[in-house]
DNA sequence: CGCTAGGATGAATGTCTGTTCACTAACAGC
DNA sequence: GCTGTTAGTGAACAGACATTCATCCTAGCG
């Protein structure tokens, strides 16, 4: 989030403010996510933050606007690893379509994984957000969708996946993704991130394969532990 | 509910108390329900629930314990409908598995649409629960999505079903149940229930299906509109 | 008609929470 | 050391909220 290189050095005195409220801002942010995290998304109150990041209320004020503006720079935060995250991870698969779909979906999930409070994006209550923040919502949430939509669209042209519809596919499949941290509600089993991982990309490429294309892939689709 | 018949008939006065208290908890209940629909559950005070209802604030207090109580009453319903709808489905679709399933699916999505309200609810209240009542609804879930996994089982002891876990799969296909009413946010496009339950079932039966068992049932593997 | 029990009311109460602001602390440049 | 600027504090305020309770109906009965 560095606006850009300036055009002439910074004097000290600036860049130091700078870094100083960049800190706050992630120490403020880091504080509000555990909190959402260990107590719910109910009970983040701005006084709970503030004593969770160890600094007074009063001070939340000079880095964000609200309460609301807190919340939303949080689900931001997220989404923004979203954009950063799966792109790379797709990149680092290879030419395969297939192995492109199934990176990307395990990034999805490690990102979900290490921001759990992520349950706040299924969560999304028109009520505690802006107009505007909920627009940005919104936008950001079908950009970071994108890639997935466009690894499924490459696999469907190279004939290797059966020709599904394209959204509703990358739909469920974030949707298996964000699912993730609520699986204790239906399980007594323990389920580890890696057993969780390839049974879903078994299952989906299941569906997803075309027929004669299945054998290739084996070794994605036993995922029996 | 009605808690089985009595020894001895009731006394008229004795009988309508009772139903009087029970129109009083669903007038409550409906109002509490249809205003968590309307301006989101974040909004739902006891005030608010009075007035939609007609009544007054101190009213709810002689039919429920408090805020929480309520709560837990209008998801405890919901559930109630899953356990008594979806078996009734599942009885009238015949003895085919793969059919069977399907209506099952059909079932759940058909409930959560009626309520759209409170499915969201279940998970995001789960930290503002009592510990009693989150039990409550835990063994209720559980309970409500056996039918599910039992059909899961059936297909797969015909051996129509490839031999998948069927804890994952009762968990996805509630999962895409209950998104239903989130589609809109990420589908610009219209999406009507049925082409969504239509497209879901389509996708789902193409993950479990085994190989040369599709053919028959093609009618509901094509599901583009 | 008067009496009573339980249904129903809604102003009052206390608590919780977001926000403000008068104030202090640290520190830069002179 | 003085001074002005910025970071930081936390008590105080206001609004919203769940909950209570003294009070008012009203239906049933003799």
């Amino acid at each position: 989030m560095s606006s850009g290189a300036p055009a002439t050095d910074l004097d000290p005195g600036e860049a130091a403010r700078q870094t100083l409220a960049q800190r706050r801002s992630e120490q403020l942010l880091s504080a509000a996510a555990q909190l959402m995290e260990r107590d719910g998304s109910q009970s983040v109150s701005m006084h709970a933050v503030a004593e969770e990041a160890g600094v007074s209320v009063g001070l939340i004020y000079r880095y964000f606007g609200g309460k609301h503006d807190l919340l939303l720079a949080v689900i931001v935060n997220v989404l923004d690893a979203f954009g950063r995250q799966v792109p790379a991870a797709i990149q680092a698969a290879g030419a395969d379509p297939v192995t492109r779909l199934a990176a990307a979906f395990r990034a999805y999930c490690e990102v979900i994984d290490s921001h759990r409070h992520a349950a706040v994006l299924t969560h999304r209550e028109s009520k505690s957000l802006s107009d505007e923040g909920l627009e940005t919502i919104k936008r950001l949430e079908v950009e970071t969708s994108e890639p997935l939509r466009t690894v499924i669209r490459e696999g469907i042209d190279a004939g290797v996946l059966t020709p599904v519809d394209v959204d509703l596919v990358a739909y469920d499949l974030l949707l298996l993704a964000q699912a993730w941290p609520l699986k204790h509600w239906y399980f007594e089993r323990t389920l580890g991130f890696e057993d969780y991982v390839r049974r879903q990309t078994a299952l989906a490429l299941a569906a997803l394969l075309q027929p004669h294309r299945r054998r290739s892939y084996r070794h994605l689709l036993e995922a029996a532990g």
